[in-house]
This record gives structure tokens, sequence and C-alpha cells, in this order.
RNA sequence: GUGGCCGUAGCUCAGCCAGGUAGAGCCCCUGUUUGUGGUACAGGUGGUCGCGGGUUCAAAUCCCGUCGGUCACCCCA
């Protein structure tokens, strides 16, 4: 352990082969799912100006506090850079600049990089996908943009998933919620706890996220802001929670629900993980947002879009007992016992072909090269000795059955693997 | 940023309270089996006990500091 003088930076790790097959595998379920939901792909840069993010409004956490930011090395640029701690702000900014045709429905898929204390599914790099439909107004964009992140947990066979779902109505409801709150509030500042206090007088809205016992009373009977809705918002948030009834896909509206970002409006909604007993059991959330691409340069434009936490999605996996992944074995291990250009080119031919194939180096004994030939998983192994060199032959042994082997011709090597392999997979 | 717990072999951990030659299981390597893995048995490699200082004849063990990990608050995916 003192050995290794280096390690993986605080917050950040390494995914090794196992896991990462896990990883490779959900990261393509969403492509495909989004794509067929007729969502093209977004590969934005993972850092931006500092400005891009700081549009997300500047008392929010993840702006304040949890920027990666550092200088441009040309002392002319006009602009500080950051790493992205999120990446809706990074598509506005894309859809600004390029002005597409709307509705510009978008997916992407990437680590963002947020600056905090690490624990049990918090990490300083994590991974996010998202979607986002961009300039539609139309409650059925909000409808298949939860559908979209729905399904993707469905399809990795997660059954103990919450959809948490709330307006949060236009900014002037906002603002008007945001003063009877913050009065009720202070009113009752007495009962709450002294972190609460500080909350209060910086983001009223985010008291409501307090778990702490002190608060939870006062909290319950607080004002809720479905009761300042417009009446369009009210009838978009209505035809929201009708559609999603009509597709099957069962809610809790929660009417504390205010999640961090400043910049939701309307409809806002979260996934929580029921199986996860951590406290980061959030995994994804989303919603509309009204402003924020004008804030980046672009016209005014409607947006609504969700991000998901693969990192936590993939402990939610784990909760629930769901094995991820569909890699196959290896087809085939060659063991060759005449110093190792035998096995350099019967690799080389067999793989030409399409099979998987995987040898071991250096000069190693029989017994040792079948040992990595086990471990590596491969069906078959193909062995090659003095006594097959000289007949031109192999040996191909079955590893996963009955261990039953034959000799097979050198130049009938491909058919009898063919054969032999189309025979396991049939039984 | 604040707090709890934990740092001993590649991995999981015992030993620490009552200071006295650094241990187990797994993994890996070798052999039993001179051309055969997966089982069994036998043997072997591997550690400045996170780091620095202090107390002591003697420190993995006691004390102080520090770094790292982990969990929670906060916040969020």
């Amino acid at each position: 352990m003192s050995k290794s003088h280096y390690q993986s930076p605080r917050g950040t790790r390494d995914i090794l082969p196992e896991e990462a097959e896990k990883w490779r595998w959900t990261l393509n379920s969403f492509a495909e799912l989004a794509q067929r939901f007729g969502y093209g792909q977004v590969i934005s840069p993972m850092f931006e100006d500092l400005g891009v993010f700081l549009r997300l409004g500047e008392d929010t956490e993840v702006v304040s506090k949890e920027m990666f930011t550092f200088h441009d090395k040309d002392p002319k640029a006009p602009q500080d850079l950051a790493l992205r701690p999120e990446l809706t702000a990074s598509i506005c900014r894309a859809f600004a600049q390029h002005r597409p045709t709307t509705p510009w429905k978008v997916w992407y898929e990437g680590p963002q990089f947020r600056y905090e204390k690490p624990q049990a599914g918090r990490f300083r790099q994590f991974v996010q996908v998202g979607a986002e439909i961009i300039g539609e107004e139309d409650p059925a964009a909000d409808i298949e943009i939860i559908t979209l992140a729905w399904r993707f947990y469905e399809s990795l066979g997660l059954e103990h998933i919450t959809l948490l779902i709330n307006s949060l109505g236009n900014r002037e409801t906002r603002g008007t919620y945001n003063r009877e709150l913050s009065a009720y509030l202070s009113a009752a500042s007495e009962s709450l706890s002294a972190q609460s206090r500080e909350t209060l007088a910086k983001n009223p809205l985010r008291v409501l996220d307090s778990k702490r016992e002190e608060d939870l009373e006062v909290i319950s009977a607080a004002p809720t802001i479905q009761d300042f809705l417009s009446p369009e918002d009210g009838n978009h948030f209505e035809s929201v929670c009708d559609g999603l009834t009509s597709v099957g896909i069962p809610f809790v509206i929660s009417p504390r629900l205010v999640r961090g970002l400043d910049y939701y409006t309307r409809t806002t909604f979260e996934f929580a993980a029921d199986k996860l007993q951590t406290a980061q059991n959030a995994v994804g959330g989303g919603g509309r947002y009204d402003g924020l691409i004008e804030e980046l340069g672009g016209p005014p434009t409607q947006g609504i879009g969700f991000a998901l936490g693969v990192d936590r999605i993939l402990l939610a996996c784990e909760a629930e007992g769901l094995q991820l992944g569909d890699s196959k074995p290896l087809d085939v291990f060659v063991v060759d016992l005449t110093g190792g250009s035998q096995a350099t080119q019967i690799t080389n031919e067999i793989r030409a072909h399409g099979f998987g194939a995987d040898r071991s180096f250096g000069d190693r004994s029989i017994k040792a090269q079948m040992k990595v030939a086990d471990r590596s998983g491969a069906l078959f192994a193909i062995i090659v000795g003095d006594d097959e060199l000289e007949k031109n032959e192999v040996t191909l042994r079955d590893l996963r059955g009955d261990g039953s082997q034959e000799r097979v011709s050198r130049s009938n090597l491909v058919n009898a693997l063919d054969a032999s392999l189309k025979e396991r997979y049939s039984q």
C-alpha cells in the first residue's frame, strides 16, 4: 500500500474490467433507447467558459462552491474555464450557438465534475446520461422526457424506483411563493434548526429539503407551491400527470420537491432508488427551464430535460441484485508448447475469422498455460506441442464440458472450431 | 466546510484493550501428475503494520500530529 505512491485523486476511481463491462452495457442501453425515441447525440466539451455555468445561478452550491475552475494559459484569454458540473448548461450553450431547428431532441453521456467531499454515491467525477427537448412547450414533451428516463430504468431491470414530481410554476409564482414561504418560515424560525435558519436567509425553498428531525414539523405544515400556480401552469401540470398515467408510469406528487438548481420552472421531477440504503438515493432528476437559453445568448426558448447518475444507478442495480452485461466468454485459448510462434500464428488466423482468441506469453509449462486458459474463461483450448507440429495438427480441447479433446488437422482448424462452438451454443 | 469510524501481505481481515521474534483465509507460484485446467493434498513468494514525532530497555500495540479511506450533515446525480 505504501509502495504505490500515487492513487486516483480524491473522489475519483478506476473502473476495472469486470465493472467496466457493466458500464459499457448500461451506457449502450441508454444510447439505443434514446435513439429509438428520436433523440440525437450531442458530444460537448468537458470544460466551458466559466460564465456558461455562472448562468445557472450564483447562489446554487454547484456554482458557488463545487466547481473546478482554472485559468486559460493565454493571459489575454477573456474568460476563466471550468470543468462542467452538469450538462444542461452546455447543451443550452450549444443550442444558442448553433440555432438548430426546434424541437431539438438530444441525448448525452459523460463525466461531470464537482468539488465535493466524497461519500457513498457521491464522487468528484461522476457520469450522467441525459436528454433534453429544447424549444417545445407542449406538456407532451414533459411526458416523453420522463417516459424516456423511466423506460431506461425499466430496461436495466430496476423495480424499486419512485418518481417524484412537482411544478414550480413560472418565475412570478415562484417569486410569490418564495415570499410567502419565507414569511411562514421566519415566523416559525424559533422551531427550526440553526442550519435551516441559515438556509432560510439565502434560499427559503431549500429549507424544504432539510432532513433534520427538528425541522420536519414546520416543513410539513408549510404552504405548498401548488396553491400558487397560475391557471396555465396548473393545467400544464395536470396534463403532464394525466399523460404519465395514460402511459402507465406511476408517480408521487411531491409538493416540497424543489431541487438544487435554480433554473427550473414548471415541471420538476426526481427519481429515488428505494433499495439504496444511503443518503444519496436520487438516481436522476430534471425539469423545465425557462430563460436559461436566453441567458446564454439565445432566443427566448423553453426546454425540458433530465440527468441520470450512472454511478448511483449501478449502485441501485447492485442493491436490487441485478446482473448487468451480456458479454460472451472467449472462444478459444491457444496453448503453445513449442516456444510461442505457433500461438502467434494461430491466434492471428482465428481472430481474423472473427473468433475470440487469447494466448499466454513466455515459455511456460503446459500446466501453467492450461491454468491461464481455464482462468481466461475460454470455451476451448487449442494445444500445439511438438507432436502436433510434426503432424501438422492441433489438439482441440473442450474446457467447459467433459474435457474431451480431438486431433484436428491444421488446415481444418477454423472449420472444426466453428463446428465445436456451434455445438456448444446449441446446447 | 463540520463530525463519527477505520488505515496490518495483491484482496478480506485477526493481533492492539493488559508493549516482548508479524499471522490467517483467499489470490499467485511450484510440486504430487516428465503433454493437460477446473477438485484434493503438500510446499513457497509476498508486509519498513499509512507517514512523522514522542514515551519506553523494547511500539503494529500507548501518546501527539499529519495524510488517506469511509460514512453522515450540507448539497446533489
